[in-house]
DNA sequence: TTTATAGATGATCATTTGTTCATATGTGCT
DNA sequence: AGCACATATGAACAAATGATCATCTATAAA
């Protein structure tokens, strides 16, 4: 909760931003999932996280895929790992990366809803 | 799609990076993707989207509400108006924004599922 | 126990990001 | 026209990010 009196601009709506602030999460569940999204937040994670879609894949095979060096891919799992977004098994010298959770791909099909959607250009003016 | 045989290293599956590339989407579709969770990848951006979802604000609602400076949610809401999160309407002096479409909501849901759901703590290491 | 391979990790560096400060627009009022 | 207010925007800068290179660890085979 912020303090309301310590704002000094003088246009707010009192009772919309009570209420909002009301309705609003905490700080810290805000930047979890400012943080959960950042994690989403480049293509070569990005890319990661929907080859695991298909099947599992050792890192090799990931490199591959997505043509991205190894040591690029291997600490972009960590990031994925740390977030609990992948997981993975180890066979002999392998590892193998699979999707923790089915919220990836739930959150994936989101999301492509929503770009593929755009018809239009982003209007960045 | 990535030509197989300039990959130096020797543990490919073969068979599943070629079944995986055809499955995964292009290069322009990954960072559609990456850019518009990197756009939800931002704890002051979050928190305006989630306020949006209560109801319209103007700017000046908005910095009481999340505690930022007023061009601090400018800027983010510059970002999220490129990419068509939120949109606005005029009113005299004074500009109500608004979450652009539903996907946001729905994004938003997953995530906070993946994020509420983990009881534990991230394994950093 | 040496060697080779799959992968992880730390340092480094250029790029990107988010905030702040100062200034510029746009709108309504007088 | 002149002023005040709501908001946008550009410059500047510190902090975070992502790739690369070099090095390290773990496992298997010889």
């Amino acid at each position: 909760m912020v303090e309301l009196d310590r704002c000094e601009i003088n246009c707010i709506h009192y009772e919309a931003v009570k209420a909002v602030q009301h309705a609003l999460f905490g700080e810290d569940v805000a930047v979890s999932l400012a943080e959960l999204f950042k994690a989403l937040g480049d293509p070569t994670r990005v890319k990661i996280l929907f080859s695991l879609m298909t099947r599992e894949l050792c890192v090799c095979d990931l490199t591959a895929v997505i043509g991205a060096s190894e040591s690029a891919v291997s600490h972009q799992l960590r990031v994925l790992r740390s977030l609990r977004l992948v997981k993975f098994r180890r066979e002999g010298k392998i590892l193998y990366y699979s999707l923790a959770d089915a919220h990836i791909e739930k959150l994936f099909a989101q999301g492509l809803e929503h770009v593929t959607e755009d018809k239009s250009e982003k209007n960045e003016d």
